[in-house]
Formats: C-alpha cells, structure tokens, sequence
DNA sequence: GCCAACGTTGGC
DNA sequence: GCCAACGTTGGC
C-alpha cells in the first residue's frame, strides 16, 4: 500500500471533472520520473489530487484501480498512464501554503521537487496531511 | 506576465 | 558524452 500525488491543472482537468466522469485514465504525463512512479502503483493505492496553477491546493483523494498501460495519447508508445476514481474531496482543500507552512512537511516532493507532477508521499504525510483535513482513515475505503 | 528550476535536444 | 540552447512547468 503506497501513497502519492498527482498534479493537474484544473482549467485542462479538475476534482470535478473526475466526479462527473466517475473514474479516469490519468493520461498525458511525459516525464520519465512521473512514468517510473506510475509504474510502481499497485491497485488500491491512494493519491491526494493536487490542482497546480490555478489554485495550488490538494482538493481530493482517489484511488488506483487499473494499474499502469500504454498512455493512449501518446503517438511514441513510451510513456503509460494508470486508472483512478475518485475516493473523498478534501475540503477545505489543504493549500501549497499549508504544506510549506508545515514543518513536518517541509521535506515533501510537493516542495522540493516543484515541477514533478507525479510524486510518492510517505505514510507520515499522508497521515498528517489527512488529520489537517479531518480525514479519518475508515473514510478512505 | 515573469522567471527559476529543470528536462530535452542536438551540435560537436 | 558534454554542454549550450531551448522548451515547459508551475509558483509568485
């Protein structure tokens, strides 16, 4: 069971989007770190989704469910995506300016890696992310 | 809109 | 294989 997060821009796809589409392929990434990490994930693993740009904030948490294959939308064959659904919307989200703030997050990809949009999160961070929110782990089933 | 960080490309 | 040039991401 490992954790991650994963960047979108909410203007190209949003939290909302994934609510109304009730699952997606989290296609288009082409970044050889964001592909390795997206090949490590394994059914049932949980993410934060995190809107880059526009807003800055972790918005929800979703769920692995097919695990990695050939990204549709790339005509080179190189990079995969891997299948999500929607779990719980955090809200009120936890902002960029949270996690910064947070010393027990200072460490996080989200900081130190700013343009990796595909990135592992510890068990301690999801945890202490989580507990910010008001998310209890039985809700994340 | 600017620019720092950083990934990629291509000449040598 | 090095590295300068260039493109992209994403915070501010």
């Amino acid at each position: 069971m490992a954790y991650w997060l994963m960047k979108s821009e909410p203007d190209v796809f949003s939290w909302d989007c994934l609510l109304e589409d009730g699952q997606n392929s989290w296609d288009g990434v082409r970044n050889h770190t964001a592909k390795r990490n997206m090949m490590s994930m394994k059914v049932g693993d949980l993410a934060f989704f995190y809107h880059s740009n526009i807003g800055r904030e972790i918005v929800g948490i979703m769920r692995v469910y097919k695990e990695h294959f050939p990204d549709p939308t790339d005509p080179t064959g190189k990079f995969v995506c891997v299948g999500v659904k929607p779990v719980k919307a955090v809200m009120p989200p936890v902002t960029l300016a949270d996690v910064k703030a947070d010393p027990k997050l200072a460490d996080m990809a989200l900081v130190k890696q700013q343009r990796l949009s595909v990135q592992p999160v510890t068990a301690a961070e999801w945890a202490h992310i989580c507990k910010k929110a008001g998310i209890k782990p039985d809700q994340l089933k």
